[in-house]
DNA sequence: TTCCTTGCAAACGCTTTGCAGGAAG
DNA sequence: CTTCCTGCAAAGCGTTTGCAAGGAA
């Protein structure tokens, strides 16, 4: 509640129950990564009468201020995870739709290293495995 | 002509005006990345009167034939490419939307091991550079 | 003749926006 | 009291689909 009082004003946002009720959602244990409707529908299981379009505005909001992070996965739906400062690229289990986070020094270093080669600068990437379960065959 | 004929009967499509015309324009020279509205674009320059809904049709049948690769990279509009076999990434110059391919086996090799590491195998993956001239800071 | 394909317009799914009332500072 | 925020409904955007007419095999 005071933390997130705080990361509200920190960032010069208006502390409203909206706002409040969004943030606390992505600082639950257990939550990574929502689409905008997951957090509507938690907020509708927890009796809050907030909007859609309310729920957009403010995580549009949130990633404009560097609270959230938003990814474009495959199919439709943006998903969104709390920016919580290190760097990570994502795999994601084509089975089951679980998402696991994984950082590769390795790879970060080559990315620049190609950027440099071709003249250029990297300004941000995005890396997605699709995986399967070893031995699972498709 | 001949040889879009043959393509198009290769992975049993019937040889219909609108297939031959858009499998025509990827296959002109520079020709890389286009999206369903560039590829409506060049035929209504051409005086086509080919419908833009048509347009997904096929480029949906081209993907599943495997004669096209889709990608979905930031931005709303899906991006096609013709599929000429060889694997490769892709690298956006943010300052002047330029789409630049490149393939490197060594991130190639430690996406394997990375999926491999946590259990799983990998199926595909999406990895995109965003960069930006050297020298021409933000 | 028999499917497959097409153009059109309408429908879709996700996200954004205009507006008028309401709350934060 | 002023400015920012919210809910609602409508609009937007890229893409898909139902339908009846038209074309390939």
């Amino acid at each position: 509640m005071e933390q997130e009082t705080r990361e509200l004003r920190r960032v010069g946002l208006k502390v409203t129950h909206p706002r409040m009720r969004i943030l606390q959602i992505f600082e639950e244990e257990g939550v990574q990564h929502l689409t905008a409707e997951d957090v509507y529908k938690k907020l509708l299981a927890e009796q809050e009468d907030i909007g859609l379009a309310t729920v957009y505005r403010v995580l549009t909001q949130f990633e404009a201020a560097g609270i959230v992070v938003k990814h474009n996965f495959e199919g439709g739906q943006a998903v969104y995870e709390l920016d919580r400062g290190k760097h990570h690229d994502h795999m994601i289990d084509v089975d089951s739709g679980k998402v696991i986070e994984f950082v590769s020094e390795e790879i970060e270093r080559l990315q620049h290293e190609i950027a440099a080669r071709h003249g250029y600068v990297l300004e941000d990437h995005s890396l997605v495995l699709y995986v399967r379960p070893k031995g699972k065959g498709r």
